[in-house]
DNA sequence: ATCCTTATTGCAAAAACTTGCAATAAGGAT
DNA sequence: ATCCTTATTGCAAGTTTTTGCAATAAGGAT
């Protein structure tokens, strides 16, 4: 009974299946604090399972995320990043020295409402990046 | 004196040269409305200037978003897509059709007031993507 | 335990994007 | 008008990400 065990369980219980890529990649992402991209994941992923192509690293990354078990960061480059986290949070990153600051989901969940009121849609909650200058680049 | 004659302006104010290049790319933008890819900015830009180079013109408009010329929006897939907008916005757009809407910065106004107010971060006005499912698709 | 269906993977090739460096050409100075 | 400085471009090579299709293997049914 491994640790991606609860993970994988919610997978098979959404009529998707369970493959020795995907629990590797899951449990590596477990494992990982913080975001991985994901090259970063094929190469721990590939230790574990060396026949492992570059391409299912991405495709079950993106799978994840449209599961709703991992989520996606896209930095301030618009590169990718992937994490599994409970806590749901966003980012504010510093154009100038890259500082990078959690910022919990509870401080946009008025703006989420007031959204969802407007515009009738039921919003995601993907994660968001916003840039700015922190205090001693300003 | 093209169209684009106040912004080549603002970019040699800025202390910028002012190329060909630059302006093709500018006119373009100016002239498409909504998003265009890089590819298709290099397309259209091709036509006035056969020798340019795609990567000239994934510099420039990484370069316009930096002095401020353009907005970079990262789709719900990571693709990019530039624009020119007097009206700084952003995008909600539905997971399962595709529907966008356009959200106007000041809905985000009061958040970006209290995330400076908690970070001290100076906020910049970059687009955010935010995703969600649309009135017919929930 | 074996068979069937079809979701997933591997593989190959393409598309999207980035980087380094030498050659070019803006724009200011003479 | 010409020269100088150096920002910007072209070019080539590299990295990252996507896509199509045939081969494989999960998981349900027998």
């Amino acid at each position: 009974m491994s640790c991606e065990s609860d993970l994988t369980q919610e997978l098979r219980e959404l009529g998707f299946r369970v493959t020795p890529q995907r629990r590797v990649i899951l449990h590596i992402l477990l494992h990982a604090n913080g975001h991985l991209t994901p090259s970063e994941v094929f190469a721990l992923a590939q230790e574990s399972l060396p026949g492992l192509m570059e391409t299912t690293v991405y495709r079950t990354l993106e799978f994840l995320v449209q599961t709703g078990l991992a989520q996606a960061a896209f930095g301030s480059n618009g590169k990718r990043a992937y994490e599994i986290s409970d806590e749901h949070h966003h980012h504010l990153i510093c154009r100038q020295c890259g500082k990078e600051i959690e910022i919990p989901h509870v401080q946009l969940d008025s703006l989420y409402a007031s959204l969802e009121a407007s515009t009738q849609f039921k919003l995601v909650h993907n994660h968001i990046t916003f840039l700015g200058l922190c205090a001693e680049c300003q």
